[in-house]
DNA sequence: CGAAACCTTGACTTTAATCAAGGTACGTGG
DNA sequence: CCACGTACCTTGATTAAAGTCAAGGTTTCG
């Protein structure tokens, strides 16, 4: 986890920055917007959206207390929106550019863990069906919330579909039949527990337990022959 | 693009680097190695991927002359393996970790276009059917090269597939319709020309012309609340 | 108490995957 | 130089999966 809170740091230059409480489903800032801030969450639950010509949305990540967005070049590629109501840190876009102090780690934990966020919704899309696909997003928000077997879903279905790839009907679908299948069990739409993770992680195509990730003998891949 | 070869740079402290040759189809590294190295394609493609349990093969990446990879953290996530012939300039992890010299903005730079591309391979998978996926990612490559409006395609249809998470199949009909549509032609598998980009932007559902970003009413997305 | 927003499920349609066959280009060895 | 084998690409027919259309249920909030 990434320390950004100066209030908590013996440091000699305390980072300014806003609280800002955001109200569920106000947007944050726009795509194309200049970056003057980027955030992090301090409570609630943050999407990034883009729309696309054909009128789809798609959803490039979700984040939940201590993440950190807004990350980007001169302008925002992709747009925040609250999906709770949010309580934020805003940090003035300039402490990432300043010259080292001797904290000059900031950025690079910032950008490192921004690059880490979007190969987690890379790796999602690596997942052929449904089942997997959801699977793979219901452990991997499991994962980064502390409350495991627990876990919260304060998007709505259609958030998670758009952030899949695929329909909210699917989505609802694919949610119970990992319920039928005792994978996981209801308390409510956003609320989910989860009954056996192996199990869930199989569905996932992760493997449940071991796995020999060398043992493919996929097409076209001639390892091995390291530099 | 960002400049790392020491040779050319006035800079005090050239950074030692190995140039690499690698055989078609070699690995450069495995998933789960230790990032001892990062990498800078002089010549030819890379391509790095994962492999799930169920025997599919993601392909995370394609990397061009001048494309960094490698950029990890403490074990590589993803694999990495020429997709032809390949000329790589191998930097030891190190001189990512020293102190600033005072050049302190290489690291940001690897970073801040790790994650440019990274954001680019989500976008892809914002595209709903096999066509407009398809497009995007013809449209993706023909930016990436400078040879517009030719496409270089050193991969095979299959690692396409496993890239846009489809068949070699479905890639190669699509390919086949666009050609047929007229938005492309094809001189051979792994050569294609663009002949209507903005048809091909439309057929990406990217939005061939002017197009107002603002004027999706999306559901839930309650829009100009910024904070 | 009524309306709105969201979730679930069923019936049918569309899309891409699978199964299958054949074609083309390239490299190797006779 | 040609014949063969291999790897890769294309296309057609069929099947499976997800999308679409439609309806009804639940929760929340005014």
């Amino acid at each position: 986890m990434i320390t950004l809170c100066p209030r908590d740091s013996a440091g000699p230059r305390p980072w300014s920055h806003l609280v800002l409480r955001i109200a569920k489903g106000a947007s944050i800032y726009h795509e194309g917007d200049l970056t003057r801030h980027w955030f992090q969450v301090v409570s609630g639950t943050v999407r990034t959206c883009r729309f696309l010509a054909d009128g789809h949305r798609q959803l490039t990540g979700f984040y939940f207390a201590d993440d950190v967005f807004g990350v980007d070049g001169s302008n925002y590629s992709e747009a925040a929106e609250a999906v709770t109501d949010v309580v934020v840190r805003r940090f003035p876009n300039r402490i990432l550019e300043d010259p080292p102090v001797q904290d000059m780690t900031l950025r690079d934990q910032v950008l490192e863990r921004a690059l880490e966020i979007a190969r987690q919704s890379i790796f999602l899309f690596g997942h052929k069906s449904a089942l997997s696909r959801v699977a793979a997003f219901l452990i991997g928000v499991a994962d980064r919330s502390n409350a495991l077997p627990g876990i919260q879903l304060p998007m709505s279905r259609a958030d998670i579909a758009d952030h899949l790839n695929l329909t909210l009907h699917t989505v609802s679908r694919t949610i119970s039949d990992l319920a039928r299948q005792g994978l996981i069990t209801l308390d409510g739409p956003q609320n989910a527990r989860i009954l056996d993770l192996d199990g869930l992680r199989v569905a996932a195509g992760e493997a449940g337990q071991a796995f020999d990730r060398h043992s493919h003998a996929t097409s076209g891949a001639k390892r091995c022959k390291s530099a």
